[in-house]
DNA sequence: AGAATTTGACCCTT
DNA sequence: AAGGGTCAAATTCT
């Protein structure tokens, strides 16, 4: 056996990552030829199988994804502001002098992150969905009228769930947002309610959605349940411009609330695209773009009532 | 008091 | 170097 150099382990955990994406397209394909019977308990179960097979390609995506963060931890290009000397944290300025602000340590471990998963959607109600969010940042986009967000998983620390999304305001009049998504949701937020949706039936027999969320939304024994609360910080912050502390003397939110079953689809929207995997390396999933061809499902949801439109891809919106 | 948000600085990517 | 994403102290809310 050789010794696995680096090189080799990155093209290797590459084609790995290859693999398992044309994996779950194929099982993709497969589930939506499965779906046309419907109404037949085997098919179902087959179904449920395909489910969990893609649920299996996602996660070990994720993992491979998330373990080459892990190694490039170990990378000192990378990790030079963590540990060591204290001084050597520091940066100079253009002047020379030390930067180090207040004497504190900060940055410590910091990564950008580049996300495996990402898929952004445009929609009107950019709160409720099947995650609680916290807020971490706000920044001034150029060419932007509005800030953009940044919003990461609350079980980042509990579970260590990598999840990011970000929220820009688009458009003020119709309240337009672009939600970019970022990572998969490795939590498994126990707090929720379970809820097994008994009419299921009527509409989608499993999940269609190629959004690995909503895949694991699928697991009986996590929950489907999009009822959760809406965290506040999300939901009033959006329409308050990103303000969330003056909410409260406001009831505008309110107007704007979707009903639970269409939250649903806020957060497991009627995708029609595969997400486009991204890797640091860039190019693991740029390969054709016939292989991202859309795999349509037919979602059932009245026009009428579902407005918001899912782009799957990075940065492909502006 | 604990949790969530704000905000400016830091640092990565292009 | 500019723009954008993340960190973390300070601030605010519950």
């Amino acid at each position: 056996m050789e010794p696995p150099s680096p090189e080799n382990s990155s093209t290797n955990r590459s084609q790995a990552i290859r693999e398992l994406t044309r994996g779950l397209e194929f099982a993709t394909e497969l589930q939506n030829l499965l779906r046309k019977p419907a109404g037949d308990l085997e098919s179902e179960t087959a179904g449920e199988l395909v489910t969990k097979i893609m649920q299996s390609f996602v996660d070990t995506i994720s993992i491979l994804n998330s373990g080459d963060n892990h190694r490039n931890s170990h990378d000192p290009a990378i990790t030079r502001a963590s540990g060591g000397d204290p001084e050597e944290n520091m940066i100079k300025d253009s002047e020379g002098n030390m930067k180090n602000p207040a004497g504190k340590d900060r940055r410590r471990g910091y990564k950008r992150r580049r996300s495996s998963v990402t898929w952004t959607k445009i929609t009107p109600s950019p709160f409720i969905d099947d995650h609680g969010w916290r807020k971490y940042g706000q920044k001034e986009i150029l060419g932007a009228k509005h800030p953009r967000s940044y919003f990461r998983c609350t079980h980042r620390n509990d579970q260590g769930c990598q999840a990011t999304k970000q929220v820009q305001k688009m458009e003020e009049d119709p309240p337009n947002f672009l939600i970019t998504y970022m990572g998969l949701h490795t939590c498994k937020d126990l707090s929720r309610t379970p809820q097994i949706i008994l009419d299921s039936t009527t509409t989608q027999p499993f999940s269609l959605s190629f959004d690995s969320n909503c895949i694991r939304k699928r697991d009986p024994s996590i929950s489907s349940s999009s009822f959760l609360p809406i965290k506040q910080e999300e939901n009033e912050e959006i329409f308050k411009d990103f303000t969330p502390y003056n909410s409260s003397s406001s009831s505008s939110t309110s107007e704007h609330l979707m009903p639970s079953d269409l939250a649903m689809f806020e957060s497991c929207g009627p995708v029609t695209k595969l997400p486009v995997m991204a890797s640091d390396e860039g190019d693991v999933f740029s390969r054709s773009p016939a292989n991202s061809y859309s795999l349509e499902m037919d979602i059932k949801v009245d026009p009428s009532e579902f407005d918001e439109i899912f782009y799957f891809g990075e940065g492909g919106f502006f």
